[in-house]
RNA sequence: GCCCCCAUCGUCUAGUGGCCUAGGAUAUCUGGUUCUCAGCCAGAGGACAGGGGUUCGACUCCCCUUGGGGGUACCA
């Protein structure tokens, strides 16, 4: 056994959110620092909100972040009630538990009343009678059972804040360790599990900084080793705003709320378009609690023509789908909160691991900056190799597989990533390629981009498009080179600068002014695409009209 | 309301009493390169929240104010 463990411990809520897989990355950066074990347990007592969709999902974000765990057999804590209720029963006898039968609604009343008094509300033990007890169960009550917190001072050093975190004896209050469905409470289940884990060290969130008093208190009672605490800070938007998964979906809201609006579509054509059940997206409309899971947001965004890079990136997933490398994302956000120290910033997996110190972890809050985050992915795109690349683009491809590249072998994809390089992530690369892919009579002309490059200054563009056609059909063999030499002797021939006529062949060819370098995308289309699309593109242009 | 944590360029950060007229990255701006987009190259501007102490000397230590964040659940 590893002297040093630690672990991860998400509820299955989803995809995995930025901050968890930050927090996921510094366990196990610490971890495998020290040549110590991560474990991954799943925190699931909330019956509610847990699915085993969402614990699916989440294994694959932290598979494809290439946090590996060292458990083979995950912990699930909805399947380890028996122990949970051994342990309690433990407590109860011994004094240190016992069953309360307050409902939320009083509760509720006496935490208003504290508050309007200036004072915050504290549960104690008060003492209930066998009557008592009888009486309130034969008014239907389940109680939950608590736990009996020592009224006397708490403290524990934190190692990421680097200080003694100190609770007065005055805060102690009796917290619940037994909801009424049976379930373990959080702070109960939490503290089982680690010590049964043999968890040495846990780096978890600011939010817990104060329910850590709850655990170490019940890790007395229980006799429990006390495991090193680290609290960190928590990762906000840019406009200081919390990160939150729900943001997702609330910008697809307002976009499909505006669409409506916009196109007088009812509600029903994008459910009928987007082929979802009736009344679904209706209710979710109505209701601002509602959330859409993630296929159904992609299908209504189809439906109202919403691009994936229009949605606030917060799921690891939102980042593989929009063609981020997963050791890029994973050196960004050890930096969101740890440095090494100086001026280094960009590291292997590998660096990350060796260098890693709780001591160099931040303790404020940090805001999550894109923009560095891109410059970050450029780079490491531009250094990778390219059967890296391939494989990240065949990642990519899974989780976008509407993708016409889909359709490319992989020296197709290592052609196009060579063509595109200097781009600043796989999206970029799918979107100013996918023409390659595409039916030659399904290429849409970009409206401004033709009247720009081809009608603009009496349709010299369209002339020399159409000389184009005539001098292209004539290259041989169809290789970039040929075609540049070509295509510039013509150039000299009629005075234009390179600009006015590769500009026109890639509206021709890609529908837009966007493409790789025009020469390779002409040897990429092969000779007898090329020249096709040059005769559709003046056909095209001419039934339009305004012709010289 | 009450309790707790935090505070360096727009953003992420380096800095642990003199090395700081505060370093890097990113973003921004200006120029250059290029067949488009991107990239690349060169340069510029930009921060120690405010006020008190302590000290020969404070970005660094202490206090207050302000600001930000978290908690205040039979959620985790």
């Amino acid at each position: 056994m590893p002297d040093l463990i630690t672990r991860f411990a998400p509820s299955p809520t989803g995809y995995l959110h930025v901050g968890g897989a930050r927090t996921a990355l510094f366990n196990w950066l610490l971890a495998r620092h020290h040549g110590g074990g991560f474990l991954l347990r799943i925190e699931d007592t909330d019956r509610l909100r847990s699915t085993e969709e969402a614990c699916t999902q989440l294994l694959e974000d932290l598979r494809w972040l290439g946090l590996r765990w060292d458990n083979p057999q995950l912990v699930y804590q909805s399947r380890r009630r028996a122990t949970y209720d051994a342990i309690i029963a433990g407590l109860i006898s011994r004094g240190l538990a016992y069953e309360a039968y307050e409902s939320t609604e009083e509760l509720d009343a006496l935490r208003r009343q504290a508050e309007s008094q200036k004072r915050s509300f504290l549960y104690r033990r008060r003492t209930l009678t066998p009557v008592d007890i009888d009486k309130l169960r034969a008014e239907g009550r389940t109680p939950v059972v608590r736990f009996v917190m020592p009224v006397e001072e708490q403290r524990f050093a934190d190692a990421v804040l680097g200080k003694e975190i100190v609770m007065p004896a005055d805060e102690a209050q009796d917290f619940v360790i037994r909801k009424a469905d049976g379930m373990p409470t959080y702070h109960f289940a939490v503290v089982v599990d680690d010590a049964e884990m043999g968890t040495t060290h846990i780096l978890r969130g600011q939010e817990h900084l104060k329910n850590t008093f709850y655990h170490i208190a019940l890790q007395e009672a229980l006799g429990y080793a006390r495991p090193t605490y680290g609290h960190l800070p928590i990762i906000m938007n840019v406009d200081g705003s919390k990160m939150s998964k729900r943001d997702r979906d609330k910008k697809i809201r307002r976009t499909a709320q505006e669409w409506l609006k916009k196109s007088g579509a009812k509600v029903d054509a994008i459910e009928s378009t987007a082929s979802l059940p009736p009344g679904q997206v209706t209710e979710w409309l109505a209701d601002d609690a509602r959330q859409l899971d993630f296929a159904d947001q992609s299908a209504v965004m189809r439906v109202i023509g919403m691009r994936e890079s229009e949605l606030p990136e917060i799921l690891v997933h939102d980042f593989r789908r929009n063609g981020y490398l997963p050791e890029t994302l994973l050196n960004f956000l050890a930096l969101l909160g740890w440095s090494p120290g100086g001026n280094l910033e960009r590291m292997s997996v590998e660096e990350m691991t060796q260098r890693f110190d709780v001591s160099g972890i931040g303790k404020g809050n940090a805001k999550f900056a894109r923009d560095k985050l891109l410059a970050f992915n450029t780079e490491a795109c531009a250094a990778a190799p390219i059967d890296r690349l391939v494989t990240a683009m065949r990642d990519f491809l899974s989780v976008n597989p509407d993708s016409p590249l889909t359709r490319a072998d992989d020296a197709q994809l290592a052609c196009l990533l060579q063509m595109k390089k200097g781009f600043r992530t796989l999206r970029e690369v799918e979107e100013t390629t996918r023409f390659f892919f595409i039916p030659d009579e399904q290429i849409n002309y970009d409206p401004d981009a033709v009247e720009k490059v081809l009608k603009r200054n009496d349709g010299h563009g369209l002339a020399a498009l159409r000389d184009l056609g005539d001098i292209l059909a004539q290259v041989s063999p169809w290789e970039h080179a040929a075609l540049e030499a070509a295509v510039k002797q013509y150039c000299e021939q009629k005075q234009l600068g390179l600009g006015k006529v590769a500009q026109p062949i890639r509206v021709a060819i890609a529908g837009s002014t966007i493409s790789p370098p025009i020469f390779e995308s002409l040897e990429f289309l092969g000779k007898q695409r090329t020249l096709q699309r040059i005769d559709r593109c003046l056909v095209n242009t001419h039934a339009q009209g305004k012709i010289p």
